[in-house]
DNA sequence: TAATTATATGTGAACTCTCACAGTTATTCA
DNA sequence: TGAATAACTGTGAGAGTTCACATATAATTA
């Protein structure tokens, strides 16, 4: 009995299409490469004999001699933000690069730095839990030369980055709450290595005091619906006197809402929420969550035509690139009883 | 004014690493692919030699020899899987893989394939909306030579893939809806091009012919929340007789939920609701959805393993993997009224 | 028309590694 | 101890492309 063995046909080179348009094999390369300095004539020549014999151009040599691979790497150091990988690896097809995800902990980053150096990565898209480097210097550093956009915040560093304005987001929501006539107010943070959920909880400590009220209880949790669970559970043990709670994000605001109804509170009856995302269910939600808009796609796009253009020119000026959330209100949030 | 010229050291080669061990560039090599046939002694003098050389070996070089990527490309059709890419990542990085994505419309197939196979893609993960091929040859032409792995299912067909078991599932879902005491009972389908969806649908069919049933109005949307909510408003214009729905997916399902609270119905009071998935907010829902159980971090990762072993093993027998969902009853489904 | 320039095409070399094979030394066994 | 075998190490060649340069032809200008 015989298995089929794939027999290994031999690829045709750029010398095999030299051969078949009658000309060198650099006229080829001039060809695929869109170079100038071709006659029309043999451009349509070339392009025939490649069609006739389905020439593609080999990456692994083209590599070799180029040391561009038209990769763009994103780095994930948790399953935070992972809705926009599918937009991020849109984006960076449309402009005419592969993408690839290393999910990585912090003590793999290393490691996968150099493995994308020799695979000549050329831009990378870090999106870390935690800070990764003190400076712009010392990160820059570490990745050797290769181009990368940090998404999400850095307070007082200077990466190139892309990001939400967590502060003014959190003064929004922090504001609305108040305005509407909350005075005791619990947080459900995020976890606060992460400087997104850091800059939330700092904001609603600002805010809070600067319209002159203690901040209530605060309970960090690590943004998951069953950290939120936990997260509220916790806070209702310890305290139960607030009215209304400022959660770091709105799959733990849905948590946070389970445990709330399983102790018959009700939202926004007897407690009140805001939380940030605003994630496709949140609009869906019973109650209707109260939530600070982030477009994660928008914000997917915006690193990938960032590294894209640090790549095509590595002299541009560093710089962050900053969106502004707006508050949606909907049915999460109202008055405190009387 | 000068400005800041990256110069482009030149990394070490093998060359440089065997200069400095005292030994020839191919014991380097051998060194470096951890092959047999180098003594302890020169071993480690190689190894201090790359260390104190910073030596990587170059990526592009090694792919030009050895047609070898050690990457897996999943290929994603439709922004519907993307829980469980993740979890592939992580996976497919345990096993040694570089994990890449493409995520593409069907008329970009070929030109990705063409491309996975210029860069030495090791093994493909396909994720297909609608079906991609009539059978295992023709699609094993196209994607010439290199194995891959479908995710979900491809009824009939003789794919190698994962998947859940789709009308095991569905039959559950409808059989509990009947078994609660439903008679009247319609539909909102995933879109019925893709195989996950049409085996549902095929299902509730059948089971309810199995019970002597007549089956409800059907609406077909597209897996997202907003279809959800439009197919339930069509759904409630059409035909307001049914007591139950059966609801392609859980995000469906929250949509639905949506559409039938805005015309004052409840659920499960007035309309029970089944659904699939499970996804995390599935349990913290108001009211938490009964549906069927699918574990898209396993199904990744199976798919993930599978395809390693293809590559290891070409011989191996094509067979499908398939998983058994379970049924989870929680708020959404009760009797019907009497 | 000769000199100058622009355009088109070709040749040699290099990029860095692994494969196939050859040669050398150490080990085993009768 | 000598022959056979195993373990180790080295050399030549080639993988398929692009870069730098050289040459040939065509277009432009004085």
């Amino acid at each position: 009995m015989y298995h089929l063995v794939t027999m290994k046909t031999k690829r045709p080179t750029v010398y095999d299409v030299a051969r078949e348009a009658g000309v060198s094999y650099q006229t080829v390369s001039r060809v695929i490469n869109n170079k100038a300095h071709v006659s029309e004539v043999t451009r349509t020549r070339v392009l025939d004999a490649i069609k006739t014999l389905d020439f593609r151009p080999n990456r692994a040599a083209q590599l070799l001699q180029t040391e561009r691979s038209n990769t763009i790497e994103v780095v994930l150091f948790y399953f935070g933000f992972n809705l926009f990988l599918y937009e991020m690896a849109r984006s960076a097809q449309r402009l005419g690069y592969h993408f690839s995800i290393s999910a990585i902990t912090e003590q793999e980053f290393n490691r996968t730095l150099e493995s994308a150096r020799s695979r000549f990565v050329d831009g990378l898209i870090i999106v870390p839990m935690a800070p990764i480097a003190e400076n712009y210097e010392e990160l820059k550093r570490l990745t050797d030369g290769i181009p990368f956009v940090q998404v999400g915040a850095n307070l007082g560093t200077d990466f190139p980055s892309v990001s939400y304005d967590q502060t003014h987001g959190a003064h929004l929501a922090a504001q609305h709450l108040i305005n509407v006539g909350h005075r005791h107010i619990a947080e459900v943070s995020g976890p606060l290595q992460n400087h997104d959920a850091y800059d939330r909880h700092i904001s609603w400590l600002d805010t809070l005091r600067d319209n002159g009220l203690r901040p209530g209880t605060s309970v960090e949790a690590d943004f998951t619906i069953e950290g939120g669970y936990r997260a509220m559970s916790h806070l209702l043990d310890e305290d139960a006197d607030f009215t209304a709670v400022f959660i770091g994000n709105d799959s733990m605001a849905i948590g946070a809402h389970s445990a709330l109804r399983e102790r018959g509170l009700r939202v926004p009856d007897d407690v009140s929420m805001v939380s940030f995302d605003d994630i496709p269910e949140a609009a869906h939600f019973v109650p209707k969550l109260t939530t600070v808009r982030q477009d994660f796609n928008l914000l997917g796009q915006m690193a990938i035509e960032y590294i894209v253009s640090m790549i095509d020119n590595p002299d541009i000026p560093v710089h962050q690139r900053i969106l502004q959330p707006k508050l949606v209100i909907r049915e999460s949030t109202c008055p405190p009883r009387t």
